[in-house]
DNA sequence: TTTAAACCATAGTATTTTTGTAGGTTTACA
DNA sequence: TGTAAACCTACAAAAATACTATGGTTTAAA
């Protein structure tokens, strides 16, 4: 039960373009050079957060990324559900999920699900404006 | 970010022995039939549940596996966390972990570990008796 | 003493997911 | 028109997952 550093990448580039002038377009290679991520596999994370129109992007020459709204607009758990999809512990919660033929009798499918709920409930909590103001330490997000 | 089989398996092991008698034996034959789980998959879940004092095994014939102590007295987490090691969202969070250099300087990590404590307050919150009590809906496990 | 069970080890394997790399095309600013 | 950027597609190495197979040793009840 890990997520993934795709995950972990992808706050790291909102907060990083959160703490940039609302305005202006930073391209991934100043970005790339930042958070020592490869130029390649930031773009196949930025791709999914264009998609989802979280980021506009600029293209040619002087282009770049810049956020779509302000910080206090996003959540944690959009930006990580424009990259993992569905947040859900466990397949038997996604939306276009087999039906499992003991799902009626199944003993363990509530507590899944209440631990799905504590989760979302937990990340879209969190905007990116708490995440821009400075490194913070654990207790700062307890609840 | 999904739990493995092994852990959702534990769960359905552990209540399957909480619907038993407290004293009863269960052969993992039998566990095997009614959860369609292959006997060799279950020998290794049901081995680290056993070293870590959650199960008591009876050898020999007419042994088998039972729990013990009384369902009430489990929480989900320590099942999960039986299995799992650490029930921890991301590497930076385990006890070993090694030092980030950036550590000091990392917005996110706060984050993180407010979802981790998020995570094992409401896993830690279930007790394997409300698993054990018939099937129930999200609803019932929401907070 | 037969039998059924835990216990132990170890290996193999197929699949999926993760974590990237590589190379090219299109766009738009200066 | 040169340049720097997004954009797109494909590939690939490594790791984790989810098992199966094999084959035994030890234990204890009937």
């Amino acid at each position: 039960m890990k997520f993934s550093t795709k995950d972990r990448y992808a706050l790291r580039l909102m907060v990083e373009l959160a703490n940039r002038a609302p305005d202006e377009f930073v391209p991934l290679k100043e970005i790339s050079e930042h958070q020592d991520i490869s130029l390649k596999y930031l773009e196949q994370i930025m791709t999914p957060l264009s998609r989802a129109g979280l980021v506009v992007s600029g293209r040619g020459s002087q282009g770049g990324y810049r956020l779509a709204r302000l910080p206090v607009q996003y959540t944690a758990g959009e930006i990580l559900r424009a990259i993992e999809g569905e947040l859900v512990p466990i397949p038997c919660l996604e939306n276009n999920a087999a039906d499992c033929p003991r799902r009626g009798e199944c003993y363990t499918l509530g507590f899944w699900s209440g631990l799905n709920d504590a989760i979302n409930r937990y990340v879209d909590s969190v905007t990116l404006e708490d995440l821009r103001q400075q490194p913070l330490g654990a207790d700062d997000y307890s609840i």
